[in-house]
Order: structure tokens, then sequence, then C-alpha cells
DNA sequence: GTGTCCATTGTGAGCGGTCACATTTTGTCC
DNA sequence: GGACAAAATGTGACCGCTCACAATGGACAC
């Protein structure tokens, strides 16, 4: 393995030229900086992250936070950042955090100082953990939150638009002439439970139609179980509706199971609408209309708001609030409403 | 943040003798070292890795490679191989490994020379990589395989007894008085495919039953459409099994919504074993009789073998073939055979 | 006492970079 | 051509730890 030193001597300059030519330091010559990046190349020069991060005290990869993967989300996004940091040169560095968080102060401390951590990524629900931001703001590190339930005076957030993406579902099923639509709601204790049910009466007002039958929105919690006793709740009504909109897509998978069972054809007698776009949507039969989280647009974000986060100083407080796009995807589990 | 000077400054001894009780040197006093520990305790000293791994070139991590995760199994042993570095006071190290390989050579190279990484657990399918382990080895790093399809004469494997499993499996079924069960494989180029047929063809000959019906084994490819196929398949057939094994949960999932539509009550009608025991298995309802992968167990016996690694060497070829503990996990998908 | 031996401890260098600062070059103007 | 500032480059130390080797001490025999 060359280093530094090697590749110093055959352009014929001095260590720190080659450091100065590596960070873009700008008083290089434009001669001694090709000469530079040629004894590179002639050498397979690869700088060492490890020698960087000792001297430097900060390293070039993004710490993320990581539970039981078993809901899906964190994988996801986990998977997204990972491909954001390849495609930014950096390194993506995951700790575990879950279940009983005795020391989970040392634990970070560890992983921020040792790791030389000096951003990182936070996902529901650590992002509304203030202890936790409390400590890393005291570590120096800079945080970008993933969808916090409310937004940090001095962190950015990305966050998708949810009630907006409610509205769309239901205006899909409005078009497909859908009047008598059902929610499953979701975990009373996310945010966007709430923002979700909002947009979904929202889509009624913004439509100019009479606010919707109260009965027809059910609680749910986000899982398949949770889908299937509000799926139940919602098809033995005597009035029931004719297209379900769960707050999620493993209640919604649920509800086309239930729907299925008691013989009812999707989406001639039932249209589903889910949410999220996670894996189990295009696996089931019929495959789930739903709304995608912009996964790698939100990481692509995250890493942007870590790279420019100076500008982002100068620009204020570093409060932004980043939206990103989502988007209605459309499949199997949604159709016209059965005439009659 | 205290190094390794204050700690030796503190206790009257040189750094040196601090980095020998650190790294439980043999020739250090007792008395010594008892002044060093209470130096460190006192300081609160956290020896700093990047010192560590730059001075001695190479890191105290396991690396893994990961892909795609929506397959759910990376995940879990992700997940799981967390957990047993946390316990082994490791950290574990991952690289995105995935779609167009082009230039995976540098990738690999570089993720094992910058990070430092030494030793290292692959998963299936890079576990049967010929050329990957090739490289890896030509760089010095140990490899624990997790589930190869053919063990390595140079690396330990980790392995569960798929046919073994799949024999409980049947052995379940005839025990709740199943006599014509149907078996939708995996996909062929698995060879954990194989295996579960095998296992399914021999409960019969175990049981000193005739050879299953050839009929009732239909191909699947471990996806949830392909479950749907193989369960319609089965389904279809003019004498239809009375319970059905599937090589994955995802199609056992597939299978129970296929039944339902057709009006089946589950388990009355028709029971149901799946294999693996992911998350979907225990979400849906019924909840899924299956197998569980022993990934706790699996990833513990892999740090275990990297950090004996030299004792596996003096012991032989280091190439051991480590089999876990698989378990039937008896669900509500599983019940007696309909009388009559 | 003093020489030998072994166990225990210390010394200085160096892993591969970057930092603050010193030094050299270069260009500009009179 | 010489004075001068500004730009370009080099110098040594040092980040925190571990290495090879040297040095210290005490126990023991003579």
């Amino acid at each position: 393995m060359a280093t530094i030193h090697d590749v110093a001597l055959r352009a014929g300059v001095s260590p720190k030229t080659v450091s100065r030519v590596m960070n873009d330091h700008e008083s290089v010559t434009a001669k001694t900086r090709e000469r530079v990046r040629e004894a590179m190349r002639a050498l397979d020069y690869q700088p060492s992250t490890v020698a960087r991060v000792l001297r430097s005290q900060s390293a070039p990869a993004v710490g993320i936070l990581m539970g039981d993967p078993s809901g899906g989300y964190q994988t996801r996004i986990h998977h997204a950042l990972m491909v954001a940091c390849l495609q930014n040169g950096r390194h993506l560095s995951a700790e575990l955090v879950e279940g009983d968080m005795a020391g989970w102060q040392d634990r970070i401390r560890a992983f921020v100082t040792e790791g030389g951590v000096r951003e990182m990524v936070l996902l529901p629900p650590e992002c509304d953990f203030a202890p936790l931001k409390a400590l890393l703001r005291e570590h120096g590190v800079r945080c970008v939150l993933i969808s916090p339930t409310s937004p940090d005076s001095l962190s950015p957030s990305i966050v998708m638009d949810d009630r907006a993406a409610a509205r769309e579902v239901v205006e899909h099923l409005f078009s497909l002439g859908h009047e008598r639509i059902g929610h499953i709601a979701g975990h009373p204790d996310h945010a966007a439970s709430t923002l979700r049910r909002n947009g979904f009466n929202e889509a009624y007002a913004a439509a100019g139609k009479p606010r919707p039958d109260p009965a027809l929105i059910v609680p749910g919690d986000f899982s398949f179980k949770g889908g299937l006793a509000g799926a139940q709740a919602l098809l033995d009504m005597d009035d029931p509706p004719t297209a379900i909109f769960a707050a999620n897509d493993d209640m919604a998978a649920a509800t086309c199971m239930e729907a299925q069972r008691r013989g009812l054809k999707l989406p001639d007698d039932l249209s589903v609408v889910g949410f999220d776009d996670a894996p189990i949507a295009a696996a089931i039969w019929p495959s789930l209309t739903t709304i995608r989280q912009p996964f790698d647009q939100m990481t692509q974000r995250a890493i942007t708001a870590l790279n420019g986060w100076s500008a982002n100083e100068a620009l204020g407080k570093g409060a932004a609030t980043i939206l990103t796009q989502h988007s209605l995807v459309i499949r199997e589990s949604t159709g016209p409403v059965r005439a009659g």
C-alpha cells in the first residue's frame, strides 16, 4: 500500500502538498496538482482513512442508530443511506440501540468518540428523543432528522407530506367513484397517524363533500393484526365502505386478506390502499396501491444537508425542514366502484 | 478524553505498561496491573480504536457485505450479528454490495484495507462466490460462512440442518393425522430448496410410508407470488392435500391467503407450514407454524469462531462445519386433519 | 560483595496522515 | 534591478497507540 510519502517522493513534492491536493486546497499550482494527481494514479494511492481520522479527530462517516429491524422501516432507510453514502464517497457506521437502553449514554459516547463520527442521521423514534439529541450536540455531532414528530430548531429535518399524500389517496379513490371510504388509522403515538387521518378528512372538504362518517375511521396500530381487526370492524358494518385506506401497508395487506377470506373479489368488491410501499405491497396479490415514501431522496437529501452544513449554518439556524416528494403508486388493489 | 499517557502518569508507569495491561500481557505484576486499572477507572479511560487500528493495522471489527435487504434474510442476520458483536465487544462494519458489481474488487479492497477489517462474515449468496473469497484470502481476511451451498475447505461454515428441519415439519403434520401433504419448493438455485425437499421425502421413508405423490411437490421461488401459484396448483387438484408445507414463510403466507380466498378455514380445512420464522410468520392470521432459523445462535457461533481462530488453525484446516439448532415453532396455522 | 539471570518495566520510533508555522518562490511595481 | 507582498511549498511536531529493543530491578549462587 502506497503512503502519502511515496506519492510525495514520486511527484517530487512534500507530503504536505500531496495532502493539500487531496483536500482541494486552493493554493496549489495547477502544474503541481497535476503532477501529484499523476503520481497518485501511478501508485494507485488510497489515503488511509484511519490515519486521517486519528489526526483530524473526525471521520467521513455518517452515523445511524438501529434497533430491531422487524418493522422494515429502519432497514429500508439503512439501505438507502448506504447507497447515498456510497454515492457521496462516505461511509456509513451503524450502532445498535434497542431494548433496555441501560447505559445508552456510554454506548453513544463510545460510538461517537471511538468511531470519530461527527455527523448522524436520526430516525424515528430516536429523532424525537431530546436527551439523545442533547448528548450528541454536547459532543459536537451534527444531526439530520428523518421524519421527526416535530421539527427541531437546531437540526434540519427531512420530512414527507403525510397529509397531502393521504389526500391524494382519497382523491384517487374519489376518481374511481368511491364515496364510502373507510380508514384504518395508524398507531396513536406516531405523528404520521394523525397527519394521515387529517389528510383523509381534508380530502372530503377539498372536494366539497360532507365530512365523512366518523364510524368509517377505525383505530389501528400499524400491525398486521391491528389491520385485521380494523378491516373486520369496517366490513362488519351494515353499510360497509367500498374502499379502505389503511395507514400503512401491513394493515392494508391484512385488509386484503380479511376481505378475501369473506369471499370478496379485489378490487371489484373492495378497493384497498396502503401507505409506505413496503416490500409486502408489491409482493402480495393483489399488489397494493400505496404511497411510496421517497427513501432514496430522503437519504440523499440528508447527506446533502450534512455535506453543506457550513453553508447551512451561515444561512441561519440550520433548522431547515426539507420536504421530499412522495408518489402514489397505483397497482392492482384499487379499481372503479362496482356499479349499483 | 483521557489518553494512555494520562493513565500512565496517574498510575506512575510508562504508557507501554498501560498498553500491556489493556492487552492482557502476561508479564505485568498484579500490583502494577491493579494500579493501572484503578487509574483507568478514575479517568474513565477509553482506548482509541482509531489509534490502535492505525498502529496495529487491524481493527476489532467484523465485516459484512450487504445487498438489497428486501428479502429480510440479510437484515435479520445483520441485526443478530450486531447483537453478537456488541456482546463480544466488537464492532460491525457493513459494506454495500449489490446490483452491478462493477468494480467490486476495488470496493472490497478499500473496505478491507481502509476499515482495517481482518475478519468477515459472508452470507448467501456471496459466501459461495469463489472470486470474492479468493480476494479476501489474498488480503489476509479470515472468513466465516453462513449457510453456504457447499462447505469451504478454508473457512468454517455455520449451517443449520435444513433436511432434518423439513423432516420435523412433516412429522409434525403426520402427528396431526395428515397424509396428503403438499410441498411448495424453494428457488431451484438455492441449495436449501433441495435439502428441504429431500427432508420432505425422507420423512415418508422414515415413517415407513410410501413415497409421496410427486404431483404434490410443486415448484416455487421463495416469493409471495410464487407461493400463490404453487398454492393454486395444489388446491386445484382433484384430491387436494390437507396440509401444505411451503419452503419459506412468504410462500406459506401466500398459501394462507389463497386458501382463505377460496373460503377454506385455517387450520381446519388446511394446515400450512412455513420455514424461517420471518416477521411475517407471526404477523399474519393465522400465525404460521414454521421452522425458526437460529440467527442469534448462528451469529454468536460466527463470532466465537472468529475469536478462537488461532485455536482453530492449530486444530487443523480451520474448515469446521458448525451445526446450529433450529426449532419447530407451532402456531395457529396447523391443526388436526378434518375428520372424514 | 558481585556476577548472573530472569521477570518486569521503560525508551524511542513510527503507523499515515494533518496542523501551525517557517520558508521559498513568484510576480509586481517603481 | 531591488524592494515588497502574496502565493506556493516545506518543516517539524503530533494525533494515540503499539512495536522492537534496551534497561532496570530483585533473587539467587558463588
